[in-house]
DNA sequence: ATCATAAGCTTACGGCGTAAGGAAGAACGA
DNA sequence: TCGTTCTTCCTTACGCCGTAAGCTTATGAT
């Protein structure tokens, strides 16, 4: 027997927040956000599910615990880019998190309070356009207009039921069969002429609009400056 | 006794699938979506939960026709404005009518097949692009840039802890006294210097960003045209 | 009047979040 | 080293949830 039993007599090692939140992040992902009730997730820890309250004062703040973890895994903006090539990069990051955690945007429409993960966050995408040279009032509106952009992107992309182009030319064929041209012309149009084009893939539009909002907000900060 | 036994003996008249969509939209709207149950919607019809069965087949059913009936409450683009007025009002409607139901956006991203109503609602803005000189390809990009912008806005105003200039206010000035203005400076300006001064209002910012999408789609459009 | 069909009801099952309180273990001063 | 105290974990139980199965009642066609 070892000294001052340090170790757990059976399985797993204690329970913490953190290991808590993550494996409730990873049943997430590989279950469905639906799945993860304080039972399943007591017992992917070999636990009892009351037991996850002395880590967690109960399921809301569980699911805001690992909304804010996730921000962790979103790439800051860098200090040495520029502003424009810095929020490009964070902003494709956030989609990457918000693909690899399709459960997470659903999450974030809560209106509860941030944890220190989304406000570290936030201050930095803000103070990449204030050194980008935004007036405290631009910072406001792009800011507002970037992530409204990013997060509603990702939502979009969610809702579509396809995922890859095989899936997208699948659906739409079978769309296109279902739903009457002469009612619906210009979804016909879309989905016979272009959706179901060989090389179609939703996820191209991502970078389009980026760079749509982000040059469009450049030319805004230079007309508030000239003006 | 009036013939036939026409009218229902006590209370209400038949159910149907129509009353029972608009009675769940009115009871999420009153009482939240998290306190929409089966049978709490049975009770504010005067019937038993599972004879809601009858008109839904269950309540994933039952949620896409909640949303699919609130797009008939959303203004198509109008066929007598130009393509950017025309998108401009459909867009702050669709803000419109998510704000006066909260709970449909989060509802949104499930992935299940479009009802009627939504088929109908896309194929008009479809229709309002491609009838203003916008090719096919561009009408996709688009599109998706202008939806991701509306839905990921009112996402955004959602998932602020206040609504009103007063509650904003407030809320900044709780934010300001707990938040270390070393650790998070640029949120610390942007409450202090900007939240805070009178005449502050979230909602200000949807057109600030709606028109910089609009006008940003319509120099696009143009360059395609060029090119 | 008959009878099929549809609408509504009763009962029941397994699952949920979590309140209350007991048992076991860790931490710490003596 | 031994109590004491605080934390962690478990057991039990309650009132919700969605909905399957099978019943009764109302409707509407013949």
């Amino acid at each position: 027997m070892p000294a001052k039993s340090v170790q757990r007599t059976e399985g797993r090692a204690r329970l913490n927040r953190e290991r808590v939140l993550q494996t409730a992040i990873r049943l997430a992902d590989e279950e469905g956000i639906e799945k993860l009730s304080m039972r399943r997730l007591g017992e992917g820890l070999g636990v009892e599910a009351m037991s996850l309250y002395n880590h967690v004062s109960n399921k809301e703040d569980l699911l805001n615990g690992m909304i804010d973890s996730l921000y962790g895994e979103v790439e800051l903006p860098s200090h040495d880019d520029d502003w424009k090539t810095a929020l490009r990069k964070r902003s494709v990051s956030v989609r990457e998190v918000l693909l690899r955690h399709p459960w997470a945007n659903g999450l974030m429409d809560s209106g509860t309070s941030p944890g220190p993960g989304t406000l570290r966050h936030h201050d930095r995408v803000l103070g990449t356009f204030r050194n980008g040279g935004f007036s405290l009032a631009m910072t406001a509106h792009a800011f507002s207009a970037l992530d409204s952009y990013v997060y509603g992107y990702a939502k979009q992309e969610k809702a579509l039921p396809f995922d890859t182009e095989e899936q997208a030319a699948a659906m739409a064929s079978v769309m296109l069969a279902q739903l009457p041209a002469s009612e619906y012309p210009y979804l016909y149009e879309l989905m016979a002429k272009h959706v179901l084009q060989p090389g179609y893939n939703y996820a191209d539009e991502f970078s389009f609009g980026l760079d749509l909002v982000l040059d469009a907000l450049e030319r805004a900060r230079d007309l508030a400056r000239a003006g």
